[in-house]
DNA sequence: TTTAAATGTTAATTGGAGTGCCAAAAGAAA
DNA sequence: TTTCTTTTGGCACTCCAATTAACATTTAAA
């Protein structure tokens, strides 16, 4: 059929009332399943051709979505990669482990950002070469569409957006208000929510959005149920998938978030943090400010940053601010600690160093010997003298937690200080 | 000579003028060295008898006081507890340790409180028991010496309360006047000094005031400048007697103070604490708020009260109160905690507790396990237990940490429901 | 209700890792 | 130089994790 065409006639011509007629024209004049996505692999349409498929474009069209699995697959094989920079359709072979057949996909993009993706299965027969041209022609009448799609979501993103800032800033304090806009922005209300704060090193630009977008709409671990840029920061509202929520959810969700930018986009060192899960809407406020907290921690004490990402998680770090105030107000100094100060100038030793490393390696010898690059019993001789000259008793675990504590504060200052 | 005085009369009646003609008055009919002192063992007079005398009276004559070995040394003996008992003169044979000779002893008392002490030192000749009656009228006649002078005393001493009461309450704010005061109550003003607050079971009776001041004049480690009574405590302003002042001394003081009032007046259960060791006297109001703290803490975790007395020492226990109101505000609970807590009513076991005594023994197993009374393996079986339901990684030492001051905030919640 | 299975708890034994102590060597300060 | 402090090596000892068996308790099935 596909000479009922001439090379120079666009068949994709003229106005397609729904994306839906668009996909099934386009499966017609490639004798193909089609499938037509959106840049987050939400699936858009797909024809209605009714041959064999794949187990991957079964999945996509019962979850209404790719799964994850296929997109990570196409990430690690640096196919997506490459349909994203080209023009040209990409010619994919199959990739067995996750049921994807052989397929040829065009990214739909305007200017450099990319809008969506079509996909056309080979089940039936191989495309050739030929029809590349056609399929670009394809990619731009689904372009046409989607902008006139987009231009409406558009305006109702923006209502989203500004409930969600009154929402972080505490300006909707009744519970009905809240309920009342869920239902207008057609979302579920969750059970149980959290916010998560990722900030960058650079301003979010136009083009990282996407991207954040781009990964946030593939996650599955967690529901993302508003997301707002503010310069380095990108906030989110999260709600899990089941009726549980627990902290550790939120850590792996972070930990993956990060790690994916990282080695897609090759944005790096972002940090994240999460506040309180909770159930009551008017905890969000707090639930933003405490996860803004655990990224000021993180900042603070950059050993944190790989480990502690849910304020519940926080333990001490809590407190820190708190005390230090205290302290300061009764001019506060810990005994041992000053003479160890003392001593290591006097002495040009590392009594000060040694014990911190001790204590953070859980009073272990070994690793802290390891840690220090000194001799085991070479720790053991500065313990010795630590517990002298500070006067301490190392196996007094009272003493031994405020010391702890005592040195966060001394590196919570310092950073101060700079 | 002693004939010159038949038995009915009284050789020491009439007015003397000053303690010292009476001191004299009775070396004389004695023939031997005499000494009086204050109830505090604080020397009053002497007499100017220029036969040899012992080691233990050249040194209380020189010091003005009777040295501290030798009250140890009388009260060790229970010397001191017969002379305070009885009306009658006690022979005291030597001891040789503190180079104490052979002596008689009478208390100087009115009713039943103790006012002094009269010595006669036998170097030259023994007396006999048929002086007895002669030494109970010399009692007689410098127990009216010295209710004049205590009376002159009294007076003087209530405007030092009262001045000391302000100090406390923080009701002397200008250092001009604080300075102006010390002069005119003949006191050197101390460079150093913190607050020491005692409390004891009853409220504090005449009789034990007697006590307290008696023993706080006898210890030489430290200067009580001033000292007031207030319900169940006493509560002083200390100072050092050389140019350094430290936690340790303070510590020591507090210590011996509640030992010796349990040892020689069988006062037991007595708690004391003290405030920061500061030059600042306009301090004084906060180091005496410092020093109940102390005691607070103790009430509320009893098993300080042994080894922790300075405000300084006291570690976490200084922010406990700071951090159970945030956490309260925060509705902050230990996930952990919880989870041991909600397994332990679950299945009857003692996983809290017995994570709390692990910690509390500083992670060591075998200590842990004595005080538990269980066998080594079940605690590690316990604790591996732990780690899987609380979700704890127990070589991690900021969890412990956390842990630590959370189990701590537990008790004390405790206490406060009672 | 009884029985069997599953789960949770305690105790005995073991090798290996971790720790404390002594003496000697190296380095720094008086 | 001497004296004090610090580092290192070696040795004996203690402590802890892992395994296994035995026992108690709960759950499920007969």
């Amino acid at each position: 059929m596909m000479d009922l065409y001439s090379k120079n006639d666009n068949p994709f011509k003229g106005n397609f009332k729904t994306l839906e007629s668009l996909v099934d024209r386009i499966s017609e004049v490639f004798h193909c399943p089609v499938t037509i996505e959106d840049a987050n692999h939400r699936l858009l349409a797909y024809s209605q051709h009714n041959e064999e498929s794949d187990q991957a474009r079964i999945q996509t069209i019962i979850g209404r979505r790719v799964p994850e699995k296929v997109i990570n697959s196409l990430w690690k094989n640096h196919i997506l990669a490459k349909i994203n920079r080209t023009d040209e359709p990409v010619r994919i072979a199959q990739i067995k482990e996750v049921g994807l057949g052989d397929r040829i996909a065009i990214a739909i993009r305007k200017n450099n950002e990319v809008l969506g993706y079509i996909w056309a299965l080979e089940v039936e027969r191989k495309l050739s070469d030929q029809s590349f041209p056609l399929f670009k022609q394809a990619a731009q009448a689904v372009k046409n569409q989607l902008l006139q799609l987009q231009g409406q979501q558009k305006e109702a993103d923006e209502g989203v957006n500004e409930f969600f800032w009154k929402l972080l800033t505490g300006n909707v304090r009744s519970k009905k208000e809240i309920r009342e806009k869920f239902v207008e922005f057609q979302l579920l209300p969750p059970v149980f929510f959290s916010v998560v704060v990722f900030q960058f090193q650079e301003v979010i630009s136009k083009e990282n959005q996407q991207q954040i977008f781009y990964l946030l709409s593939t996650t599955q671990q967690l529901k993302v149920i508003f997301r707002v840029f503010d310069e380095k920061e990108v906030i989110m509202l999260t709600a899990p998938n089941e009726d549980k929520y627990t902290e550790n959810d939120l850590k792996t969700f972070i930990r993956e978030f990060i790690t994916r930018m990282s080695n897609r986009f090759s944005i790096n060192s972002i940090t994240g943090g999460s506040g309180t899960i909770s159930q009551d809407y008017t905890d969000i406020e707090r639930s933003y400010q405490e996860a803004l907290f655990v990224l000021q921690c993180q900042k603070k004490f950059p050993d944190l940053t790989a480990q502690l990402f849910n304020y519940r998680e926080l333990g001490i770090y809590r407190y820190l601010d708190l005390i230090l105030e205290k302290n300061r107000l009764e001019h506060y100094e810990n005994h041992s600690l000053k003479k160890l100060k003392q001593y290591d100038l006097k002495h040009h030793s590392q009594l000060f160093h040694t014990l911190e490393t001790y204590l953070n390696f859980d009073s272990n010898m070994n690793e802290a010997a390891k840690a220090l690059h000194i001799h085991l019993n070479t720790l053991s001789y500065r313990l010795k003298r630590i517990a002298e000259i500070g006067e301490i008793n190392l196996r007094d675990p009272h003493q031994k937690v405020t010391l702890f504590i005592d040195l966060k504060l001394e590196r919570l200052q310092e950073k101060e200080h700079l």
